[in-house]
RNA sequence: CGGGGAGUAGCGCAGUCUGGUAGCGCAUCUGGUUUGGGACCAGAGGGUCGCAGGUUCGAAUCCUGUCUCCCCGACCA
C-alpha cells in the first residue's frame, strides 16, 4: 500500500493528483455531456454551505434573490458590443424547439425558433432588460439584487470545478443613481468575497483590480480577489465588476431624479462560483486527499466505533451514541456542529483513512480501551495520520469548538505561509524569467510583484511564459518604480503569475 | 480548427502485429480466518470487444467508413 492515499503526489504530477482528490471524496465525475461534470452529494454539500453562507452575507448588505430565464434572446447579447465581443466564441445557442423523426428513424431538431436564444454565460443582458422597466425614478435605487443559478460557458478545455461547461454559481446585479454609489457597491462586495475566502474558506487572497485586458467584458473595472493555488498558479477566485453605464446604456435603464431630469443609472456585477470549491481543493488538500476547513466542512466530526464481539459494539455505540448527542448540542461559529457515528461493518483503518480522504476535520475513534480510560482517541485533519491523542472524555466536547478553530487557522496559516512564500519583488526581466521557470511548462513561480506600465500588454515574454497579470493591489503602499518591461515610470507593483 | 493518442466487465488495462469463440488487477457479493489501523484465504456474479459495412468456415484481431473521448496549442469564472 502507498505511503499516501492519493496517488500520484501533488509533486509527482499536481494535476492528476487534483483529479485523484476529487475522485476520493467521490466529490464529482464527468458526465456523459462533454465538459460537464456531475456533483456528487460529498460535492454538492460544500457548495450548499458556501451558499448557505453568501447568501446571508448578501442579505446582510442588503441583497435581495431573484431569478431570471436561461434562456437570453440572441439579439440581447449583441446590445453591448464588449460584451458580445467576450461571450460570442462561448454561447450554446437554441435554434428549434422541436424533433421528429428523420429518414433514419433518429431525432432531428424541427420547428425553427425565428429569433435564436442563448444560454445564459451571464445575464447582464436580461436583467437589465427588466430592470429598465423596474426603474423609473430616483426613489426605486439602488435596486440590489442576486440570482443563484446555472451558466454555460462552452470553454475549449474543461477541468473539474474549475472550468466547466456549466458551472453554479450566483451572480448580483445592482443599479445606482451615482457613479460612487455603484463604485462602493462593487468594492463592498469585493470585502464580502475576500472576507468569505479567507475566513470560511480559509483561503488568504489578494484584492486587486484587474488590468484592461483582463476586463470583464464590458465592465469600466473589474476587481478580482487572487489566490494562490499550492502549485504556485493562481486562481481567480471572485469577480466584482463596475459596469459603468455601458450596459444601463446598452439595456435602457434610465431614472428621473429628484430635480425631474431623466439621467441614465449605474450598475455593477458580481459573482463568485463552483470554481471556488476548486480552489478549496488546491489550497488546503494533501497527498492523503481532501482537507476542509471546518466552517466550510459538510461533517465536522466523525465517530468511529472501534470494537469486536456483539457485545463489545453494543457497549460502545452506547458510549459513543451519547457522544454523538453531546458534540450535536455545542456550537462551532454559531452553528451547532455536524458530527455522525459511522457505524458500517468495515475495518476500522478503512474507515479511517475515507474520512482522512473526505477532508473530515476531526476523527474521534471510541474503542473499548478509550471507554476504560474515558477517553476518547483523536485524529486532526490539519495534523498527520498518526498524530492522534487520547483526550479525556469530559473535556473533549468543551473543547472541541476551540479545536475545530485551531484547524481553521491552521490551514488558513499553512495557505497564507505558502502564499507569501512564493510572492517575490521582481526588478528585472531576466529575474522575471526565472522567478518562472523560463517557459510555459515549468513550475509556476508563484506571484511576481513587478512593477509594470500598461502599455506592455504583450511582451514576448508574457506569451513565452505563460504569465499574465493577475492584479493591481489595492492594499499594501504604493511604490514608484520602473517597468521591467517598458523602463518608463511606473506608480505601483502588478501582480503576475500563471493562471487557471 | 491544427498536431498526437485511445475506445475490450463499474474502474484501470492486456490480448490486435502472427484471425480459432474473452483475460488480468482493483471494485462488488458469499463463506471462513482476522481486526486500535487502508487485511488474508477460498469461491461467485459481471463484457452484443465504440458503431456500421466488408473479407473469411471463423473477426476484439485484417480492410473500409463513421462516431466518441483524452492529451498538446488558440479561448477562459
Amino acid at each position: 500500500m502507498a505511503s499516501t492515499a492519493i496517488t500520484p503526489t501533488r509533486a509527482e504530477n499536481y494535476p492528476e493528483w487534483y483529479q485523484e482528490v476529487i475522485k476520493a471524496a467521490d466529490m464529482a465525475e464527468n458526465s456523459p455531456v462533454r465538459g460537464c461534470m456531475v456533483i456528487k452529494p460529498n460535492g454538492y454539500a460544500i457548495w450548499e454551505n458556501m451558499q448557505k453562507i453568501l447568501d446571508g452575507k448578501f442579505k446582510e448588505t442588503g441583497h435581495v434573490n431573484a431569478y431570471f430565464p436561461l434562456l437570453i434572446p440572441l439579439s440581447f447579447l449583441e446590445q453591448e458590443a464588449e460584451h458580445v465581443e467576450g461571450f460570442a466564441k462561448e454561447c450554446a445557442v437554441v435554434t428549434h424547439h422541436r424533433l421528429k423523426a428523420g429518414p433514419d428513424g433518429k431525432l432531428v431538431p424541427d420547428g425553427k425558433l425565428e429569433e435564436p436564444l442563448i444560454i445564459r454565460p451571464t445575464s447582464e443582458t436580461i436583467i437589465g432588460h427588466m430592470y429598465a422597466k423596474w426603474v423609473k425614478s430616483y426613489r426605486d435605487l439602488p435596486l440590489l439584487m442576486n440570482q443563484w443559478c446555472n451558466v454555460m460557458r462552452w470553454e475549449m478545455r474543461t477541468r473539474m470545478f474549475l472550468r466547466t461547461t456549466e458551472f453554479l454559481w450566483q451572480e448580483g446585479h445592482t443599479v445606482h443613481s451615482t457613479a460612487k454609489e455603484a463604485q462602493e457597491e462593487t468594492l463592498r462586495m469585493l470585502d464580502v468575497y475576500a472576507d468569505f475566502a479567507e475566513n470560511y474558506m480559509a483561503m488568504p487572497v489578494i484584492k486587486g483590480m484587474k488590468t484592461p485586458d483582463e476586463r470583464f467584458p464590458g465592465a469600466v473595472d473589474t476587481y478580482t480577489i487572487e489566490a494562490l493555488m499550492q502549485d504556485r498558479k493562481a486562481l481567480q477566485a471572485g469577480t466584482s465588476h463596475f459596469l459603468g453605464q455601458n450596459f444601463a446604456k446598452a439595456s435602457g435603464i434610465k431614472f428621473l431624479n429628484s430635480e425631474g431630469k431623466e439621467e441614465v443609472a449605474w450598475t455593477t456585477s458580481w459573482g463568485v462560483s463552483t470554481r471556488l470549491i476548486g480552489g478549496l481543493i488546491m489550497s488546503h488538500s494533501d497527498d492523503d486527499g481532501l482537507v476542509l476547513p471546518p466552517k466550510i466542512a459538510p461533517l465536522q466530526v466523525v465517530i468511529l466505533p472501534i470494537y469486536r464481539s456483539d457485545d463489545e459494539r453494543s457497549q460502545v455505540l452506547e458510549y459513543v451514541r451519547s457522544l454523538e448527542k453531546e458534540i450535536r448540542s455545542a456550537k462551532y461559529a454559531d452553528q451547532p456542529i455536524s458530527v455522525k457515528i459511522d457505524d458500517r461493518d468495515l475495518r476500522g483503518g478503512e474507515k479511517a483513512w475515507h474520512y482522512i480522504k473526505q477532508g473530515v476535520p476531526v476523527r474521534v475513534e471510541v474503542g473499548p480501551r478509550d471507554m476504560v480510560k474515558g477517553e476518547v482517541f483523536v485524529g486532526r485533519r490539519d495534523k498527520g495520520v498518526k498524530e492522534k491523542a487520547g483526550i479525556p472524555r469530559a473535556t473533549f466536547v468543551g473543547a472541541l469548538p476551540q479545536m475545530l478553530e485551531e484547524i481553521q487557522q491552521n490551514i488558513y496559516n499553512r495557505a497564507k505561509l505558502l502564499r507569501d512564500a512564493n510572492t517575490k519583488k521582481i526588478e528585472s526581466l531576466k529575474d522575471f524569467e526565472s522567478f518562472f521557470g523560463g517557459d510555459a511548462e515549468s513550475q509556476a513561480g508563484g506571484f511576481a510583484m513587478v512593477h509594470w506600465n500598461e502599455a506592455a500588454i504583450n511582451h514576448e515574454l508574457l506569451t513565452r511564459l505563460k504569465v499574465t497579470p493577475r492584479c493591481i493591489p489595492l492594499e499594501g503602499p504604493d511604490e514608484s518604480g520602473i517597468c521591467i518591461f517598458t523602463g518608463k515610470p511606473s506608480k505601483r507593483r502588478v501582480i503576475f503569475a500563471k493562471a487557471y
